[in-house]
DNA sequence: TATTATAGTGTATAAAAATTCACGATACGA
DNA sequence: TCGTATCGTGAATTTTTATACACTATAATA
């Protein structure tokens, strides 16, 4: 699948570039192999809830941010942060590795962002589970646990 | 100084509306006696650090997002919170009351944070003195900072 | 298999947001 | 008091972003 891969690369763009706008992913992107037009980007962007702000040098740039709205007490995602030692994919898995005893408590932040193409979790001493939809969903899945740490 | 006042207004009604797009700004700034074009609304929002983001509901949103880019560990955000009881104004100062003893790690956040606006902070055991530019910016200082907790 | 959804995308366009330019108000020095 | 600089702003415009529409491919259903 053409779109999550995409939308993996456009994070990582994201989190490594000054991105100013999107016409600038749109290049990025093209660099990177993936051929998609602003109209897609932008509906990339508002999927994964990315968002524009300015910077301290008073320029805009696109940004990944955690806790938006109501979204989750931000305590939670101190303790995952804290629990959570590596995230591995394999097919449609993704394994966390964490602290032991807190794997737990990790699950349960993920069980409570309900996040998109997570079918399921269990969660070990140490380790959780994460079944995805697909395949093409798991490093997307990975992607945002990791963008969690 | 109306700027400040609207900028106020423009928190506060960012925090108890879904302000969907600037426009709706414009509208919602007039009946609060703010006259003011999108343009300045634009402006405003860059200044403030405002975000446009997609809502669960797929609807537009602007928002106040803390801790953006590499901003600050949020952990102190975390503390903050905690220590930080009451915020009140007067002239152009600022007044935290705080848990006893946490006064100076409140104080630590501010500084890091290179709030504009903000001269100075002075702080004793359970309290911390800012003092703003001028008076028309300390109620703005003072709602960040109520937007902090 | 034929038929009907559904998802993903580009093109073209509408909508929204940022900025350029000009101007008025205020502050500051000479 | 001038002249000069700075700041905040609106009008108009440019730039950027979102979406309506059409089309394709794939999946689901009868």
């Amino acid at each position: 699948m053409a779109r999550s891969n995409r939308q993996v690369k456009l994070l990582e763009i994201i989190k490594t570039h000054e991105v100013e706008r999107q016409s600038d992913l749109v290049a990025l992107l093209k660099e990177a192999g993936f051929d998609a037009t602003q109209a897609t980007i932008s509906r990339d962007i508002k999927e994964l809830g990315l968002i524009k702000t300015a910077m301290h040098n008073k320029k805009y740039r696109y940004i990944v941010v955690e806790s938006k709205e109501g979204d989750v007490p931000s305590k939670l995602f101190e303790l995952f942060k804290e629990a959570v030692k590596k995230v591995n994919v394999s097919l449609n898995i993704v394994v966390l590795n964490t602290i032991p005893g807190t794997a737990n408590s990790a699950a349960a932040l993920l069980d409570s962002l309900s996040i998109s193409g997570i079918l399921g979790t269990v969660a070990g001493d140490d380790t959780v589970i994460i079944v995805t939809e697909s395949i093409e969903k798991a490093p997307l899945v990975a992607e945002r646990m990791r963008s969690m740490l």
